[in-house]
DNA sequence: TTTATATCGGACAAATTTATCCGAAATAAA
DNA sequence: TTTATTTCGGATAAATTTGTCCGATATAAA
């Protein structure tokens, strides 16, 4: 569904969601560490996640990453996952056509555009607060 | 979404379920020209459909590949999907957890499984034949 | 000012997926 | 029986994704 470094980067951002509730900065190697990715592959993430202003990054000691506490519930799942994965999951043909819409439709283009669409809502309702939130009572977990 | 693998087996067997219906059986050159998809590849995953019984095979020539007339209206979506790309599309956490269910749950978890089994059902609701019967009449296409 | 620590960014490597090639086996037809 | 045609199956190659390494840059603190 999501690629690696999708899963990886959702999974930072609500650890860093997490922390940022608690004016805690977190750096790289207890983000990876605390989500169980590879550090080196997770630094690359965790930059095209500052790069599209998702996350805020600080340089030096006592550097890491946060969010503006604002932010938080601001935030959609949906802007990670374009972020990292595009947005082919959200407008592409379930079939792989370049062109599949409802005047030339593949034969799943219906069935398919139903639950695509599904999920794009989901992603787009869903605030990385609420989530981070689940967390936060240790109701939900990152590892495992 | 799908693998690259999985789109092709999926066109490539409502192709055959096309033909089949009109008492034709289609060999892999064909079949790569209909669905715009590489030869050798094609041939690979023609090789799993029939491993798997979802198609038959017959080589020499005038040989291809075929399916049961009775069997078209039997088969579902779910079976092509599972054969090639396995069941993590239904069973596998949003995230990535190896371990991920209500009991210890991602934060994603409640979200996700809602559209995970939507995807299940209606994989596991529709047929062969349905989806054929839309190419048929030209109201659905399997390339561009 | 120096040092230590953190992210940034580019090059590189490994693993997986996608794709190709070709001889072997089966088989229909000449 | 021979030939041509088709799928089968294994080896190999290309492309993409995943993952590593390391020097450059920024910066907090001694």
């Amino acid at each position: 569904m999501f690629s690696k470094a999708c899963e990886y980067g959702i999974k930072a951002t609500l650890f860093i969601a997490l922390q940022s509730l608690q004016d805690q900065r977190v750096n790289l190697k207890d983000i990876a560490k605390e989500i169980n990715s590879p550090v080196a592959f997770t630094a690359k993430i965790l930059q095209q996640l500052a790069k599209n202003n998702i996350v805020d990054s600080v340089k030096g000691p006592t550097g890491g990453f946060q969010i503006e506490k604002k932010r938080i519930d601001k935030i959609r799942l949906s802007e990670i996952v374009s972020a990292i994965d595009g947005d082919a999951i959200y407008k592409g043909c379930g079939l792989g056509l370049k062109e599949c819409n409802a005047n030339k439709p593949c034969p799943l283009h219906n069935k398919f555009a139903i639950i695509r669409d599904d999920l794009k809502e989901m992603l787009e309702g869903t605030s990385l607060y609420e989530l981070a939130t689940g967390l936060e009572v240790g109701l939900t977990f990152l590892k495992r």
